[in-house]
RNA sequence: GGUCACGUAGCUCAGUUGGAUAGAGCAACGGCCUUCUAAGCCGUCGGUCGCAGGUUCGAAUCCUGCCGUGAUCACCA
């Protein structure tokens, strides 16, 4: 808002000043740095050509301009181009006193008319439990879906399983041959888990199985496909596509375990779905919307009766999308999910989190969808993050190298059990409220480690250092949030009420370090729309762990309840509670949870 | 080999979309608990922003070319 009335008044003067027109969102406005005097700055180099004097000299003009006409405006100083202006206390004091009444403070009313936006994520396969990867993806996903929602979108969160193909048919034909009926509960295991076992087991025996058979004189091709195991299994998807009764069944039974055992992965994450496709329903759409493009003559049909779309006026190859055997790809069964999901919520974008490796399967979606006439097609965006590598190299479910979900969360609970013991901080709290506590500390810590990254770039796990509560950690900011509501709770109790600010509130001064606290939650609303137009909760946590640093450096430096000015203690109450509201909007946007006191 | 990302302190990461003397944390070292929670704060040490050009008032950021890392280029999903 200061921004806006900043721009708005420089755009004004370079035409009163020079008769030059200037938009207003070129103006160019950025919080000054630590270093110098001043709130806000504006950058006035590139108006030394137009109005063809030094930058020195066009910054004093533009600042006595500002001071003139801007009530808010206190003082200016001119650096080379760089013009810093202060506003005046009182400006201050009723930005903080508004702010401290406004209810959810950064969030957007919802805008009713905009369509919705439909964000995809997690989208696991049904025969192997959750991983470090599917991690990144859900916090990404659901953080992202947070904050579109507090920028005033309606939001969709849709999830994609995998639930049928070759894979799954492995896991069923594995249960079958030795699982002896017995059932996850009777072997006391997480569905998804017991499932996952029967998958590796399969893999195990079939490379036996492909080695024998390369003894035998086999080439390692003609192995793998001649293995008795993958003819069985190949045996099995042709009947349960042909919708064989027993086959389903046994499908239905074990992806239901896997489904149970998803669910609490889901929940202890925080995470839940507005609707659930299956690939299983979806994959018919597909073939439907290809066989379409086929009789309209946009794809084509090659000898051996596959049917592929000619990407090479977009300078890519030509793309597979039903095989010659009548059966669907991967790229299939995405434009029917596309296409089912545009029927369904109508939607103004189509958001997809998946990894980066499939940065080029999506390109060609679009130009696919596109080229069968789906105007949607533009609607699409691709929200990609990199890999989680570990300190050994890449995760391999071959090498066993890969870190399950479940077990990472149940790791960083110890964790937090462990450390908060240790420091001896719980000794009031009750059993429950400790094992509450452990909880939202380890999952804090987890997922604030991977969402202050920017989901780009690949980022490195250390399993023995990621659970660490110094620095720029979820823990640290929990922290510093449960210190605000013990001042809180303290000043209450000597009497202080609030709200702490009153129309009458009159300062003198405030010292440098609360005002930068005021510039920065000022900032807080841009900073949640910002971070949602480049879908990058990184932007938000790295907003609240610096917003965090400087409260602290001002917390230890003001003891706050011996201030003798009551107005200035008053003050400090309010920017403490501010403060404390900023950072758990901000933490519940990452999907973080903030105790009251730890 | 083609395409696309990424490369910033010993390590893990920021850098507000081209702005001021490039910032944090971890690690190392030195201070600060009779005060609202020391899971904290203050300080010291640590940089040729991969390399070389270019664009301009101004480049970690944009362009070109190299070097390195990763992903992808499947009738796998």
């Amino acid at each position: 808002m200061l921004n806006k009335i900043l721009t708005g008044a420089v755009a004004a003067a370079m035409k009163d000043l020079y008769d030059q027109e200037v938009l207003e969102e070129n103006v160019q406005v950025q919080r000054t740095r630590k270093e110098f005097d001043g709130d806000l700055t504006v950058v006035v180099f590139p108006y030394s050509k137009m109005a063809r004097k030094a930058p020195r000299q066009i910054g004093e003009e533009i600042g006595a301009y500002l001071k003139d006409k801007l009530e808010e405006v206190e003082d200016f100083n001119v650096i080379k181009g760089f013009l810093n202006i202060s506003f005046r206390l009182a400006y201050w004091l009723e930005f903080l006193r508004q702010a401290l009444n406004t209810k959810d403070y950064g969030r957007q009313a919802k805008k009713d008319k905009d369509a919705p936006v439909v964000i995809e994520f997690s989208s696991p396969n049904t025969n192997k439990p959750l991983h470090l990867g599917h991690i990144r993806n859900n916090l990404l996903g659901w953080s992202v879906a947070e904050i579109l929602e507090a920028s005033g979108r309606e939001v969709k969160r849709v999830n994609l399983v995998n639930d049928r193909g070759i894979h799954i048919c492995k896991t069923m034909l594995a249960w079958q041959k030795w699982g002896n009926g017995i059932t996850p509960s009777k072997a006391e295991k997480k569905g998804d888990k017991f499932v996952g076992d029967y998958y590796v087991q399969f893999e195990k025996q079939n490379k036996l199985e492909v080695k024998q058979k390369m003894l035998e004189g086999y080439s390692e091709e003609e192995a793998g496909r001649q293995s008795d195991l993958m003819k069985e299994a190949r045996g099995m998807l042709k009947k349960w596509e042909l919708g064989d009764e027993d086959t389903r069944e046994l499908w239905e039974k074990m992806n239901a375990w896997v489904y149970k055992g998803f669910d609490k992965t889901y929940k202890r994450m925080g995470i839940r779905f507005d609707k659930i496709y299956f690939e299983s329903e979806t994959y018919l759409l597909g073939k439907e919307i290809v066989t379409q493009g086929l009789q309209e003559g946009i794809l084509f049909k090659k000898d051996d009766g596959s049917i592929w779309a000619d990407l090479s006026d977009e300078g890519l190859d030509e793309k597979l999308l039903i095989r010659a055997d009548g059966t669907s790809v991967y790229m299939t069964q995405d434009l029917g999910t596309a296409q089912l999901r545009y029927d369904n919520f109508k939607p103004g974008k189509l958001l997809y989190v998946v990894g980066n490796e499939q940065n080029y399967h999506f390109d060609v979606l679009k130009i696919v969808l596109k080229k069968l006439g789906k105007a949607y097609a533009d609607d699409i965006f691709h929200i990609s993050y990199g890999m989680v590598e570990l300190p050994h190299g890449k995760m391999k479910s071959r090498e066993g190298t890969v870190v399950d979900a479940d077990d990472l969360m149940e790791e960083m609970h110890a964790s937090a059990k462990a450390i908060t013991s240790v420091l001896g901080k719980i000794d009031e709290f009750s059993q429950e409220e400790a094992e509450e506590l452990f909880e939202k500390i380890g999952m804090g810590a987890l997922k604030y480690f991977i969402l202050k990254v920017d989901p780009k770039k690949n980022m490195l796990f250390n399993p023995d250092e990621s659970i660490q509560f110094d620095g720029n950690t979820g823990p640290f900011i929990q922290y510093a949030h449960a210190r605000i509501q013990s001042l809180q709770s303290k000043a209450l109790e000597k009497g202080y009420k609030k709200p702490y600010l009153t129309k009458k509130s009159v300062l003198q001064d405030i010292l440098p370090r609360e005002r930068q606290i005021l510039k920065q939650l000022q900032e807080f609303p841009e900073i949640i729309r910002q971070s949602a137009e480049t879908y990058s909760p990184a932007q938000l946590a790295n907003y609240i762990y610096e917003l965090v640093k400087d409260y602290n450096g001002f917390y230890q430096d003001t003891p706050v309840l011996k201030e003798e000015d009551e107005q200035k203690l008053l003050f400090r109450l309010g920017l403490s509670e501010m403060t404390g509201k900023v950072i758990r909007t901000g933490m519940a946007l990452l999907g973080i949870e903030v105790p009251d006191r730890m």
